[in-house]
RNA sequence: GCGGGUGUAGCUCAGUCGGUUAGAGCGCCAGAUUGUGGCUCUGGAGGUCGCCGGUUCGAUUCCGGUCACUCGCCCCA
């Protein structure tokens, strides 16, 4: 094993690994062009306080899991630890109010000093997608779907499960978080020593702890559903009706909380029980206060991430490579004249690669291996006929073909 | 950040109760088969046994540290 290792937590990315990845990136860019997003890409890094200011002081991202630095030019930066906020800044930036709603998709990675595990690394990718403007619970809706299709194009839809929540606007989560601290505060003693941090921290946090000891004081914590005012109500059940109107199936997860400070009103997690402890593959809700915490104009908003290392792991398969064409140039006149051969096909649409090195036999070979469709054969001999020999690499058949019908000889 | 597990060939893993040349399967290369693959057979290359240190006549093996991966917690995609 070689001494040069990559940086904990980073890692290369090739062959299959990349092949699923891909895939996951080109199914959500397609889906995402069906639901009228267009494509947004931002700077992989942003003055700290784009971060700092929306994620909260308290968040674990920022208080210990940034990778934040001071440039040359003594600017404190910090690598996206995730999109939104970047996505966020980059619409005040540049005046996209003019222009609502937008739809704003976008994929790449991003950074957060964590300890590593599988499914879980300190440079890894998202998909991400925001729409900003529509503060109507049928834009979550549509959000939700559009995740929900990604899912089921993967195939991977069986293997995960939607849990949806509410957190209400302001006012109820401020009454909600009140109330929770004032119930988990009256048995302090009793909770977990997580937990009694996140009580000053994130009290919601303690709804969803896994200590056994935490877990029964849960049971007879006041639920949100207490604490949502009328409007808050409203919203979430027309969220939930239009979940159903559209097919997407979800369970109402009411300790279900997210993690960071500028959610409002919907929160979810689509969750896989496949990949132990790292099983939230895509996530999101909607941050209404965002934009103009962050010094916009206020605007509502809502978005979803999912990581691109976890889906692709869900998939059941290598996604492969697009099986193309092979020219073997057989002697000197014919490695010259393959050149004009090949990109002859690829006028026509082929996909295709040269092999010059070894005897036919070799070369044959490594096309199998490559999963070439079809081997076209080039020989001096051949190259005084005008014809090249196209071989099946499937069913192993062979004939000559004149040179000016290759092309529509071969099937695409 | 906390607790546990693992680290031997490109990959998956045996093995050495501390002792001469550390093995297998797969993969790779070559030949059998001078321009016809996927099968078969034969041969070959490839390892400072993660790294550093300690104990020892001698360490890949025991001990300590370290790095990486991994399971759970924390947190989150």
């Amino acid at each position: 094993m070689s001494k040069l290792q990559p940086a904990r937590g980073t890692r290369d990315l090739f062959g299959e690994d990349m092949r699923r990845m891909q895939k996951v990136i080109d199914t959500f860019r397609q889906t995402g062009l069906a639901y009228g997003f267009e494509d947004l890409a931002t700077p992989i890094f942003e003055f700290t306080e784009v971060f700092k200011r929306p994620l909260g002081d308290a968040s674990d991202i920022v208080s210990k899991e940034m990778y934040t630095f001071t440039d040359r030019g003594g600017e404190e930066v910090t690598l996206r630890p995730e999109f939104t906020a970047g996505v966020c800044r980059a619409f005040i930036s540049n005046g996209m109010q003019q222009n609502l709603p937008c739809r704003l998709m976008s994929h790449g990675p991003v950074f957060r000093y964590e300890r590593p595990q599988k499914g879980r690394y300190r440079q890894f990718h998202q998909i991400n997608a925001e729409l900003l403007g529509p503060a109507d619970p049928e834009a979550d809706v549509d959000m939700l779907a559009f995740a929900w299709r990604i899912l089921k194009t993967l195939g991977i839809s069986k293997d995960v499960v939607l849990h949806l929540n509410t957190l209400g606007d302001v006012e109820s989560r401020a009454a909600y978080r009140d109330a929770l601290v004032t119930y988990f505060s009256a048995h302090k003693d009793k909770l977990s020593e997580d937990s009694q941090r996140r009580l000053t921290t994130n009290p919601l946090r303690i709804l969803d702890s896994k200590d056994e000891g935490d877990r029964v004081l849960v049971a007879d914590a006041p639920n949100m559903s207490q604490f949502l005012n009328e409007a808050s109500l409203d919203f979430f059940n027309r969220v939930k009706a239009g979940l159903e109107a559209v097919g997407v199936p979800y369970v109402h997860d009411e300790r279900l909380v997210r993690g960071l400070d500028y959610y409002t009103h919907t929160a979810f997690e689509f969750v896989t029980s496949q990949l132990g402890a790292q099983g939230t593959v895509l996530a999101g809700g909607r941050y209404d206060g965002l934009i103009a915490q962050l010094g916009g104009p206020a605007t509502a908003g809502i978005g979803w991430a999912g990581g691109i290392e976890r889906l692709s792991m869900l998939l059941a398969e290598d996604p492969g490579t697009p099986r193309g064409t092979i020219v073997l140039p057989m002697g000197d006149a014919a490695t010259v004249k393959a050149f004009a051969v090949a990109e002859a096909l690829r006028d026509a649409g082929h996909l295709v690669t040269q092999d010059r090195s070894g005897n036919l036999g070799k070369r044959l070979t490594r096309a199998a291996k490559a999963n070439a469709r079809y081997a076209v054969i080039l020989g001096d001999s051949e190259l005084e006929k005008g014809v090249a020999v196209v071989k099946d690499l499937d069913s192993g058949d062979q004939r000559e073909v004149a040179l000016a019908e290759l092309a529509a000889s071969l099937e695409a």
